[in-house]
DNA sequence: TTGTAAGCGTTATCAC
DNA sequence: GTGATAACGCTTACAA
């Protein structure tokens, strides 16, 4: 059975002590051309390998990151994953990925799992922790945090979002240029950030518009088709319904378009409907769906940026409290299709 | 600085030795009733939480399985992750994903750095390795492997896919109930075993379906929307075109779609359409997508049952050899829509 | 320039 | 029943 090769073996077959072997494969120390080399050259020989588990034993280090989302089984965070992973691993970290499953005590225990398993930083979707939480989780081991899309202000070594208010604004100012004066949102969730700032971005926008406060309806759903599908069809139930749709994500604008295909409305002529999130079958949909570019990738990639600033200025995050932390929010551009009245 | 709690710290206050706390929290060996009960509200008290890394250097596993595959920001894949890494989770394995980026030398090096972290078992779809590779890449420390969707026969301790074969067999019989006599099949990377297995399922689907090897076409694409429409549109190009495409992914499918749009094609009228996979948008396209229905999180969770056996049996999977390798195939289903000419 | 030895937090093999 | 003590594989003072 191929024993697994230590450094001890590498010393041995070099000829010299394990601790010079040790310096000698990381370059630290003074050491003689000759010994360097041939310790290199045993490390080669025998296909040398650190064990990780020894080191970070000794380092406190593990080299790996938890990443938790609501769901990761979504293409949304998904992609997220991708991103981090991707840029994380050119810095030689590992990346754990947990799902919340859309609940806090899911994100609790995520967390703790991974704070007891001694990650080195953790990047944190969010569907509504509090400070207190999370202060609890994360005083057991210091460890760095940064935020992304579900964001905790003000905890955490710095958070990426989209630019959800200026989304909003865009999305219903593009239905309002198409005549539209009686918009509807329906928005997600209240207890996490993003669909709150959708929120708040969308009435600022209505009014902006010149919308009365009566004329702007709002209600709100789940993420998931189904429970967006059921509060469609109650908000066509209004007295006075919408001419038109504002739906927080691509999930819910397809639970809308089903709730709009059961009753027999034609979209965009009965209803028009306008979404964020950019998926990749919107334009094979019935009608192609106008929505906000959004790009989940680069929101990972640039959480994984963020979290490693925070490793190297070290004290698990500590050091921050002079600098408030950073907060990076990416831009969103519109893709008008058909289901807003563009032709 | 809140020092972390180590077993010494909970023998110390419960007044025994570190070895008997550790037999105490561990319940080996034969301990007097109070000593066990000290130990255990001293860590109780203590918020004592065992050092996976210790014990892993001690042990030598790490709770950790490795989980590879092309693309995990593809909704499929995710979905793999999530059933794997709940089923995985249930039992106290974590698990780590990697991106192999859709080719071979990015999966060797993914699965090099897992095998190096010294993953307990190996969760691998793989899109073309050899078995002299995975060989080589296990051999270094043997650790357990169970294949799934792109799968290596006779390699790794077990495997589960999706019935490919009758999948395509419902497909082109339901196409040829609908009367068509001249299928074409857009296929995937024949270097992937489900799409091999797709393609010959296909070809003797037709056979059976009674249709002349001059009748059933057959092209092959990426996984990608964009090659797929290229080669969609090389297909239409033929001297006879087809009457009916079977798509071998919901991808697929969708390049397929574009193309067809992208030529003033009406589906199912000029061309009809069913594909493998069930993606939740299938219902709002344009025609409504038939499919074949299938379960991927189930993927994952009968994978990470399978390795957890693996594990169990020891030998770093190395006891197989008297009996082989299991193989699940997973059941798939018709969900017929308008695509196909049904109305 | 190199070696010795301590220690990271466990578990397991001995004695007692 | 319980306690020393030796690993596990590595890094890093401290000596030489």
């Amino acid at each position: 059975m191929a024993r697994v090769v230590t450094l001890a073996d590498v010393a041995r077959s070099a000829g010299v002590s394990i601790s010079t072997a040790s310096r000698a494969l990381n370059g630290i120390g003074e050491l003689s051309d000759e010994t360097r080399a041939a310790v290199a050259a045993a490390a080669l020989e025998l296909k040398f390998q650190p064990s990780p588990i020894g080191r970070s034993l000794r380092t406190q280090r593990t080299m790996t990151i938890g990443f938790v989302v609501p769901d990761i089984s979504t293409p949304f965070f998904a992609a997220c994953l991708k991103g981090a992973a991707r840029l994380l691993g050119a810095s030689g970290y590992r990346v754990i990925a947990m799902d919340s499953d859309r609940s806090v005590e899911g994100e609790i225990e995520a967390l703790r799992t991974l704070v007891w398993n001694r990650v080195d930083g953790l990047l944190l979707s969010t569907t509504g922790l509090t400070g207190g939480e999370f202060e609890e989780i994360t005083t057991a081991w210091p460890t760095p945090c940064v935020f992304f899309d579900g964001v905790l202000l003000g905890a955490g070594a710095g958070c990426v979002t989209l630019d959800n208010v200026g989304g909003m604004a865009v999305l219903v100012g593009h239905l309002a240029d198409h005549g539209h004066r009686r918009i509807a949102h329906v928005g997600g969730p209240q207890n996490e950030s993003s669909a709150v700032e959708r929120s708040t971005g969308f009435k600022s926008a209505a009014r902006e518009a010149g919308m009365t406060p009566a004329n702007t309806l709002e209600v709100f759903s789940g993420w998931d088709r189904e429970s967006a599908r059921r509060v469609a069809h109650a908000l066509m139930d209004d007295a006075e319904p919408p001419s038109a749709v504002v739906a927080s994500s691509d999930d819910i604008a397809l639970g809308c378009l089903r709730a709009f295909r059961e009753r027999g409305m034609s979209v965009p002529r009965d209803m028009a409907i306008v979404s964020f999130d950019d998926p990749y079958y919107g334009e094979l949909l019935e009608p192609p769906l106008t929505t906000l570019k959004v790009d989940p990738t680069e929101i990972g990639s640039r959480a994984g940026d963020l979290l490693l600033e925070a490793i190297q200025d070290g004290d698990g995050g500590a050091t921050r409290g002079d600098r408030d932390p950073a907060c990076v929010r990416l831009p969103v551009e519109l893709n008008p299709r058909r289901s807003c009245g563009c032709t």
